[in-house]
DNA sequence: GTCTATATTTAGATAGAC
DNA sequence: GTCTATCTAAATATAGAC
């Protein structure tokens, strides 16, 4: 492996891991068993290695975010559980790139060019969820006016957007499976007021791993 | 007005406005304009004023959270133009200090002190969430089974807890009282599936002032 | 490509006069 | 209480040898 590749690895570990405001090219370089002289041979600085890794980000994120508006949707639309696998893919690759979350202010201000980024991740956040609302809301169950559902998918962004930040401000370390869950769980659960009968079977399984979750004794 | 208060008030203004992160004890004297050393006799650093400045928020979060509990509830049970008020006057304050949800990772980073207070307000407003969703709940509509009834108080209160810094990272600068109208708003839809058709009156009202807000051609 | 050594910058903090 | 002057520490970044 290129030691540029090994610097934009341990550096995404360690923002990560420690922060990115708390981590400096010298804990990086020392990481790596590197000097720092050699770190900014190969980036002009720690904002080059921001952007691309950021880069990296919305790429990954973009293309995820992107499927299931491309692909024609599945002979059986709608389906719960085809919604539950992609919410956790999603918030995988969010979980993996978690660091440009946790101090926004921060990284925008210092990189302003970050933001239209950022925006444009949160449309193709509300793109996508709007697809899933549509998709999987019930003919027979209430209705979901225009005005609502654009307040929905808004709602569901910011969750999609927020959920791994809050997830660790109550829980420090946790479990990263553990929290992608629940927060996936989240999500379906705004939609649950507008599922078909035969849909929420799939959710209420959902919710009984949830709730065992919650009753186990294990955080 | 003493020195020493107008240093919290700069303080919290300058954060607020440029971020804590990015504000030294150098800008907020120069703000002032007293010295350094005439800030360092008043406060041992920045971190005292921004552990009083927190402790100032979590005094007023939190008497304002634990109101409607204490409160014995309106003669007209769980009416949402009571709750629209109270939400709005929650943000309001969340607003004053927002500051500290900008840059979280590094602040509990640097005062890990501060997150029992954080998790702490998370608490309050989870109870607070929970008596409103208990008190508006209809009768009549869909029941709310215990397990959704807890995701969905989680769910407001993340949204409560970050609806500042989405609003933000979208907009950059805009109207406070119209991000917090929105955050009102975008809170309440969550208990529309939830409300009578009698509460839904009041709903569809604002509802109607936010899709006037949304065609308008002012950002 | 990689190292060592060092320069630059900036924020945080203190000493001592007034 | 307030000021000026100064120190310290830490992070970013560069120069030049190997």
């Amino acid at each position: 492996m290129k030691t540029r590749d090994r610097i934009l690895d341990t550096s995404l570990r360690l923002f990560n891991e420690e922060g990115e405001a708390h981590t400096t090219t010298i804990d990086i370089a020392g990481e790596l068993d590197i000097s720092p002289g050699n770190l900014y041979y190969h980036f002009k600085g720690k904002d080059q290695i921001i952007a691309e890794l950021f880069e990296q980000f919305q790429l990954a994120l973009g293309q995820t975010l992107n499927a299931p508006l491309e692909q024609p949707l599945h002979e059986d639309r709608g389906r719960v559980e085809d919604n539950w696998y992609y919410l956790y893919v999603v918030l995988e690759e969010l979980y993996q790139y978690r660091f440009l979350y946790h101090n926004m202010d921060d990284l925008l201000r210092r990189y302003p060019k970050l933001a239209r980024g950022f925006r444009r991740i949160v449309g193709q956040k509300r793109a996508a969820l709007a697809a899933i609302i549509d998709s999987v809301v019930s003919d027979e169950g209430p209705t979901l006016p225009r005005v609502q559902q654009q307040v929905l998918v808004e709602n569901m962004a910011l969750q999609l957007t927020y959920w791994l930040s809050y997830d660790r401000l109550l829980h420090e370390e946790r479990d990263a499976q553990m929290t992608i869950h629940q927060g996936v769980l989240q999500l379906l659960t705004m939609l649950a007021p507008y599922l078909g009968e035969e849909q929420m079977d799939f959710y209420r399984e959902c919710e009984a791993i949830y709730d065992a979750m919650l009753k186990a004794p294990a955080e």
